[in-house]
DNA sequence: CCTAATGTGTCACTCAGTGCCAACTAGGTA
DNA sequence: TACCTAGTTGGCACTGAGTGACACATTAGG
């Protein structure tokens, strides 16, 4: 059976997070030095002694190395929303949920916004960003369709995807700006005005 | 020069849309008969007679075979914005450009859910829809940005592109739902419920 | 008819990603 | 100790998208 939880944490399993983090680590050096698209697995694999194929043992995919761990903010983003108050409006409840998300970053500003720059600049890594944020939808849609009243209306889906959705895209809009502005603009302060011009 | 905009059409533009047509017949014929992940661009050109290296000089690749009309429509939703009088909330003008656009189609409703079906289920093309509609973005945040009254503020642009990725968001909830319906619901009555949830 | 531009197929290449196999290693058992 | 099993690793060969170079054909236009 393989029910370790992360409880001793044998030694494979320490093996193996240490391993990929050094992954990580080598792979983001050369991504920020190289650009993305112009680093390859063979090198990220020579760079820190071992096969390329092993690389995808860890990674199924070379973006899954910047991505990792967005999958685990949807979660952290679900856990936010779902500790609000229940009868906080939705895009309220959005609203504080994301800004926990934000905070709960381990990146330097300063890195956040080469990261991010990153991601922004190279397409596929856009593409599976998006990809993983449309799993995020599926988490949160639940709790604000609760939010909402539930109706077994197939119309209340369409409601609460609206909004999740829509949350999500101010803000990407605000984090955009952000970017573009080098981190002058106040991300915060850009997301209150999307969501204010999008509720009109 | 190279000035030509469509006028007589010599021999050679001709056959260069004779033959793209053709490549997009074979292609979705064979994508939606097996799949377009499972469809080899070596399939593509055995079916009609040519060779791999001449199907990239038509299509940059092989998602461009599908959503080749992809940044047109783009245009076409920007004019349809265009069109609309100049003093219609950014949310009205939005919704008829995007009807208009939906009327523009050339496709049967049985295969606009066909194709936007393959659409949904491989991830690559939705990548490649979304990095498109990224573009349609930039095409109507004028237009937007002009509705809500020009302010040189940085903030400005971040109402307009705000409103307009919701508008698509709201859009892309409704064709999701519509197509997971399999056409049953309304499209059009979808996206109004979207739009009213996400202005609460 | 001649020539400059354009289209075509072939070949060779890069790179991401996958399946397979043989060698090794950790960890528990007799 | 010796042994067994399961997971890890590297190497190899393969697919499939996409690109560059080249030689050869076709066409437009003077």
């Amino acid at each position: 059976m393989n029910d370790r939880e992360g409880r001793p944490a044998g030694l494979r399993e320490r093996t193996r997070r240490a391993v990929q983090a050094e992954i990580v680590e080598a792979a983001m050096r050369l991504f920020l030095e190289q650009g993305f698209e112009a680093t390859t697995m063979e090198q990220i694999a020579s760079e820190i002694g071992t096969s390329r194929r092993s690389l995808f043992r860890y990674f199924g995919t070379k973006e899954d190395i910047v991505l990792g761990d967005h999958a685990d903010h949807g979660k952290v983003l679900q856990a936010a929303l779902e500790a609000r108050p229940a009868h906080e409006p939705p895009w309220e409840a959005l609203r504080a949920a994301l800004k926990q998300l934000v905070e709960s970053l381990p990146y330097s500003p300063r890195d956040f916004l080469k990261i991010t720059s990153m991601l922004h600049a190279s397409p596929s890594l856009r593409a599976r960003q998006h990809e993983k944020r449309q799993q995020w939808t599926e988490l949160l849609v639940p709790d604000i369709a609760r939010r909402l009243g539930a109706a077994a209306d197939p119309m209340a889906e369409v409601r609460a995807r609206a909004l999740v959705a829509c949350a999500l895209s101010c803000s990407e809009v605000a984090t955009e700006v952000w970017v573009r502005s080098e981190g002058t603009v106040d991300m915060e302060q850009a997301f209150d005005e999307a969501v204010a011009a999008v509720r009109g």
